[in-house]
DNA sequence: AATGAATGAGCATTCATTCAT
DNA sequence: TATGAATGAATGCTCATTCAT
């Protein structure tokens, strides 16, 4: 591809990865034919191909899309927090907004890490996000604000309770994305047990 | 189906469910034909639709198996346990130790969660798996060792960390299942805060 | 074949030509497979191919055994009757009256017709028939009760009203048999006519 | 399928319904895949469900295709006859002369009526050719043309002497439709019987 | 840029028949 | 005699992709 679009060309494009998206989450991406994502637009077969060279590079790109979409929600939210736990509650919160902003695309990044040809894209976007989280957690260590332990596993957690209360909560059970936040942030910060519990069970040395 | 089956049959059928749910796992389930099941264990396609009547019922069996398989390992694991967060403790652990040990059929149970018609299946024992945890999470509370919030958010918020972590870090990058658990065991109960920090940030109440 | 059988062998052939005659009776030949008829009498399906060498083989009995009774039952009803024109009548009686209560193999006779390996066997039937009725006809032509025409095709066309009154009223349309075949009696021996029309017409001599 | 087809298109799918009626008609609906199908034809078996969106409804379109056909036949070969009598023999003779024409359709419409699900079209098609006929047979007793019956068993009895010999006669014994139409028009208006002997038994008042 | 038409390999499923026991 | 199991060719149908216009 790599085609030059004129204006209504860009839009055409656009146009149609909106509606592969919506249908790929509905019905899934196998079960959802090239035709019915042409139909969806009401256009002919060809417009398809001449935009994509195939399903598979046009799913490719939704969930390119949406790794870069999501990205550039958390860079913003964060963007001039000083203090890095406020920075990683930021994160936090962005990832939920944006997910329960952008629902269809959630179970697409889900099926995609279920098939080998895609997984690769989405781990990559996962350590990428891990990547993005890490800084702030071992800043939020150098500054003796937050627990030393090995940051990868600590920022894989967060990402862990973040995408698994969002969906849990927010899209199945449709519980309010912002209460969600305030629960995920509570959780990945300060765990679960009693301060006192944690204090003896954990060896955590009391400030 | 509900067929009688000789003992000869019942082997098939096992044969026939664990070659499957490798392929699914290897290829994605679309992308395995039952040509290919069938040709994995060298037998004519009819005997395919002797013990299942369709690929997708073939499927729904798998994802029940697996998840009667995981759950009873872990009722296993905690059953004489009479402290409720070490019980808490050991179904993360038993979570993490069985994912491990049955890689190919976690991406099956991710699959199965982005295509509707079998949704419902994993939603149903996820349900079940939060049921499985609330009682310990309320008794941990009732105990005074667990800090008091939603018991159910709580309880999936143990679930997100524990499946995050076993396949970002067991299955993904290889890391030991035992330091994984520990891992998980240590943020799901501790969460990521210094103690001090803890308590001025989220005003937990020191002991 | 030709297998020399027990009584109780002979009894389960005989089921079998039932419930097959049935069923394809109610789903058609091609649509009724092997394994519906065996499940319909709760048999394996070994049992079949002891009994019948195959589904054409099965099928080719129902329909002689289905022709050889229904004529069998013509000549009874008018063994004894010395007038020509009463024998046809009889022969109309019966054949409607057996109609009525052979529904299901009806429409297995029709369907013969139309299958080029089972057409053969039907034309022949209606061969037989045709040739069962024409000594009478031809009685009743020399008796001077029946007009000079070509007796092959009045022959056939006895049979067709007979087949198609009793199809169309008695099976489609629920009419009671008797009546029916009275009126099939009347139609074939008078025609529609007025008798006054006919002699004008027809250029048929009064009497 | 109600697919906007082009000059070309609507070509195709009249060549897919020749050659299906034809092949269905040779060697039976069953037998007839849809591979053989497109292969008469030569094209890719894609092209058959372009046009029709499965096996059966290619089948009912020849079956409703066969019956409008036959029908209009009969309406243009009696649409200025004045006489009742005389638009039942111009129907007969319209009817026979088109099944001649046609009898691949013919064995068709047997076929069908065989079969349950499509058993509705033909008893319909019957229906409506009853309705046809009645008026005639109607006004034919009223100007005392027609001996007075049930009016529906006459135009039933009609259609089953016409349809039989064509079938018989024309279609299995080779004998020239005109003279088949001949002899069923002589039979069904006068019956078989000899005048006086038809007042005699069936009470038919003389001119 | 876009369309209707075509391709044909591939898929899930069926089924008459056979076979070991 | 009878059964459960197995066979594998065949079927109706789908669908990503291509092509002529």
């Amino acid at each position: 591809m790599a085609r030059r679009l004129t204006a209504r060309g860009q839009r055409r494009r656009q146009e149609l990865l909106e509606v592969a998206a919506r249908l790929f989450a509905t019905q899934g991406y196998h079960p959802t034919s090239v035709a019915d994502v042409v139909e969806g637009l009401g256009v002919g077969k060809g417009v398809f191909y001449w935009y994509f060279s195939s399903k598979e590079e046009l799913f490719r790109q939704i969930l390119a899309d949406a790794q870069r979409d999501l990205r550039r929600a958390q860079r913003q939210a964060i963007a001039d927090e000083p203090d890095p736990v406020r920075r990683i509650e930021g994160g936090i919160r962005a990832a939920i907004s944006w997910l329960d902003a952008n629902r269809h695309l959630f179970v697409l990044l889900e099926f995609a890490r279920t098939e080998e040809r895609f997984a690769g894209l989405i781990r990559q976007g996962e350590d990428q996000a891990v990547a993005d989280a890490l800084p702030h957690v071992k800043a939020g260590m150098d500054a003796g604000l937050i627990r030393r332990e090995d940051p990868l596993v600590v920022a894989h957690a967060i990402l862990g309770v973040t995408d698994h209360l969002a969906r849990a909560l927010v899209l199945d059970h449709g519980r309010p994305a912002d209460d969600v936040a305030d629960a995920a942030v509570a959780i990945c910060l300060g765990g679960i047990l009693d301060a006192a519990t944690a204090r003896r069970r954990l060896g955590v040395g009391g400030g």
